[in-house]
Parts: C-alpha cells; structure tokens; sequence
DNA sequence: GCAAATTTGTTCGTATGTATT
DNA sequence: CAATACATACGAACAAATTTG
C-alpha cells in the first residue's frame, strides 16, 4: 500500500520547499544529484519533479537546472466597480499587498483593433447570430513589467457603421474609457454588467506571453455590459494567468480590502477527522 | 525546428476528439494499439495521453483504458446575492443550462462541527491572533448526486461563549440560514461581504471528493461577512472543482442570466496576427 | 469464485537531442 | 568548442486494477 516512489521523492522535495530549507529561487540538485541520493532512476526522479511542477514549486530550465519559484506578490483586482464607471474599475482596482511598492503600475499596450466575424461565446452574448461582424478591440497589460492579463472587447458593428462611435476603429487607447464615450455619442448608458467567471488550460498564445506552462491556469472572464434597455453593449474578455492574480467581489457595504490581505498559503478546509 | 513526437500525436488525438470523431464517453484506442498506429514506443503514447489528461479531454482507468470525458453541464453560482440573504444565494443561485433537468437538487450533508484554531487566513480575515480559537463548520455539497463544493464556515467562539449562539454548536443544518439566526440572537445584522477568488490545484481531501486529478484546479473562495460596524462576523470558505463549476458577478442591473448560458467551447480571444 | 487475459501504472536502463554556460 | 543539464525517445519488465471466461 506504499504510495509509489515518485510520489514518495516529490513529498520529501516539497517539504524541503515548504519549510524554507529550499529557499524560493535556489536550485535543486541537478537530476544526476538527485538520482543518487534517492537511489532512483533519472525517469523517476524526473517524475518525481513534474508533480512539483504541477504543484507550482519548481520551474525548470533547459541547460541549467531545476529551481525553487519566486511567487510575486499576486494583482488583486476588484470585479465589482460601479457600474457608470468606464474604465477605472481595472487599472484602479489593483491592490497589492506591499503597500507603496515601486514599480507597479499598470501599463497597456496600444489595441490591435479588428472587424471579425464573432466568436461563438460572444455572439450568444451580444445576441446576435453566429458569426455576426463585431469590433474587436484587443490589449496586452502588465503590471510593474510583468504580464498581467490580455483583454479582448467586442461591440456590434453598427456602433460603427451608423458613423456614430467610428473612434472605436481607431487603434489608440481610449483614455476616457469606452463607455463614456458611448454615452456621449451615442446615447448608451451602462446601466450594470455581469461577469462570467471560468478556468481553462492556456493556449499557445497566452502560453507565450504570460511565459507559463501548457497545463497551468487562467481565469477567463466574459463581461457583459448592458445598457437602460437591457440590452448587451458590449463583451469584455479578459484572461488572467491565476498563478499571479486573485479576484475580488465585493457586495453591500464592506470595509477597505487592505485590511485582510493574505500571505501566500496552502488550503485552510479542515481535512476529514 | 519540428515539435516533439508526443506532441503530434497529442494534437492529433486532440483533433479527433475536438471533430467528434472520438465521442465523448468512447474509449481510446489501447496504448499498445497507438503504438502501432504512430510507430512510436509506449512511453511516447503515455506522454501524449499525458498532455490529453492535462487538457480536461480524457481520462484513464486502471486496468480498463481511456476515454474521452464525458463533460457535465457546469453549475453556475452567483455570488453577488442581496447583502441581507442567510443562505438562499447559494443554492437558489445554481442556473442551469438544461432547464428543467431531473435530479439536479443541491443536497447538503449533515455539517461536521468543531472547535479548532483558526488557519492563518482566516484569522486574518477575523481579524483575530493567528491561532485563535474558532467555530467550525463543515458540509459537503451536491447537486443531482454530483459533488459540487466543500464548504466551511469559521466563526468567532465569543459566539457561544457567550451563551448566545450556542445553536451554532449543533451539527445540524442550519435551515433558517446562520445569517438570520445571529441577527435573532445577538442583534448581529450582515450589511455587505466580500469575496476572494483565486485558484490552486486540490488536496487529498478535494482529490477524493471531487474525483479529481492531483494537477487539475479548484477555485477557492473566501467570503468574508461584515456586521453593521464593519465588523467580520463570519468566513466562509468555498471550494469548487474548476472542471464543472463557473463563478457569476452581477453589478448594476442586469437581464437574467439564462439568456447568455454558453457551451463548452474554446478560447474566444483572438490570437496574434 | 477463481484463473486468465487485458490494460494502465511504475521503474529501470540507455541513447540522443537541445539549450545554456 | 566543450561541459553541463534538461528534453525526448526507445525498449523492457513487473505491478496493480479490471474484465472476462
């Protein structure tokens, strides 16, 4: 009933990690090390270090070696602004736990904007048919350098063909936000939005750019704005790699999050007695 | 330049199961019979099968083989309810996108109570000295028969302490709502709550509930609730597989939900040019 | 109920390729 | 260019789980 020796090899490597005796950034021995000092094979041993890997503790380099992650400080970002609000609900929203730390703001790439035929979960969003011709506005954004998250919003083309918000085909950031700018030209008002929260496996794509592993995970939020008819103004996508981002939810009246900010810890559900 | 072996025959398995050539539910052809098929050595299959396991698109069984999964329709739960709700935000707020589907009642076990110190994060969110002893109270969670969530919620012990709460002692569902209860009792009125998302791969104790590999995700959420003086009165900590779980966030006023119930399907973010 | 056949899980050894120093 | 370290790939053997006869 042993579990088996890779398990076995991955347990005794976290807890070396855990209790600092690996310190975050430190290396591990090298596979040939570690096969001697367990008595295993080099197969096993590097069995043993792919758990660690999925277990977000290690990270491995080609040609140098195997070492302890630096977990940053995770972007917290505040889901629920006031519904007005245009654009400051991100950028604003993020806390970090080392209060006044530099070199943390947030930056955003100049949009790569598109006219496509929409994807099918934004079309169901937008109500419109599949394959409908939408404006897709699509940015990278980081935070103090470090990729924070890629964000892709679509409106319904007739925003633009009715020659009424046609700035939305301009390939600049808009700095007063979006919906301001709809209210202003067009009349549309965010009245609410809703955000539909999921996770999946990166593709190859955001692989690249957030520089993390095929089988990790991202969050994937779809927001929906709706205006004084209830009807969809817009679909926001926003992907958010989840080994450096946290989500926040705030409803009725709630004090200032910086008071609970939490370390970086393992579960707190009690086990079975 | 060309991707390693394991990958190709990943991709195309990817794509006969994506094309629906390969069913959902059908089982893969043995290991031994794609090493025929792409002239490869077992261990290469393995590792494709691997990357397929990491993707969510199979699964294997020991001694019988591997299928493709069979994806359950997800459970939808928003978590913005009215500041006020005891307990309906929960369950009443599992949308489904068959309608109407048999079976699919969310049960709740008989809660597990305790009286133990609190984990480090949710005495911070208490408010509290790391350590500090806490009421505990832990339920497994259903919906249709499928295990759904894992859910403890910490209380402070001045609570029964002081002779007041005491019922929160009891492993029993409370069915009126906690909520409701402390306000009876101790005059103690929810006005808000907030709730913290991240993402982390599952314990031995998630594992086996869920049924779930040890590399897939669980989303973790902390609600932490606050009394008129913005004061925590409670932490709820909620654990979902991230497999068949998605999260709502409603701001604003917002059409229901059943209109936009998308499918399974892939990224919709457009990838670089 | 048991034995055999089937299928995946673990472990070893070895060789070669690729990235980095 | 050489040395080092991880990545890929092959072959083989036995163990463990499940189904089948």
């Amino acid at each position: 009933m042993a579990p088996p020796m890779y398990h076995q090899i991955a347990d005794d490597l976290r807890e070396q990690i855990e209790s600092g005796k690996l310190a975050p950034g430190a290396q591990l021995p090298t596979e040939l090390d570690l096969r001697e000092r367990y008595g295993a094979s080099r197969n096993t041993i590097r069995d043993a270090i792919k758990r660690l890997i999925s277990l977000g503790l290690v990270e491995t380099r080609p040609g140098q070696g195997t070492y302890v992650v630096q977990k940053i400080d995770p972007f917290v970002t505040t889901l629920t602004g006031s519904p007005e609000a245009g654009r400051a609900e991100d950028s604003s929203a993020v806390y970090l736990s080392e209060v006044g730390k530099e070199g943390r703001r947030a930056t955003v790439s100049t949009p790569r904007v598109e006219v496509q035929p929409a994807p099918a979960e934004v079309a169901l969003r937008l109500r419109a048919a599949p394959g409908t011709q939408v404006v897709s506005r699509h940015q990278e954004r980081y935070i103090g350098g470090i990729p924070w998250s890629l964000q892709t919003s679509f409106y319904p083309l007739e925003f633009v063909t009715s020659g009424k918000a046609s700035l939305l085909l301009v390939a600049e950031d808009m700095v007063e936000g979006a919906v301001k700018y709809l209210e202003e030209v067009m009349g549309i008002k965010q009245v609410g939005y809703r955000n539909w929260i999921t996770a999946r496996t990166p593709d190859d794509t955001e692989q690249k750019f957030f520089r993390i592993p095929h089988d990790s995970t991202v969050f994937e939020v779809f927001r929906t704005s709706f205006d004084q008819s209830r009807s969809p103004i817009r679909v926001t996508v926003t992907v958010y790699p989840a080994d450096r981002n946290q989500l926040i939810v705030n409803v009725g009246e709630v004090p200032d999050p910086m008071y609970d900010q939490p370390k970086p810890e393992q579960s707190c559900v009690a086990p079975a007695p």
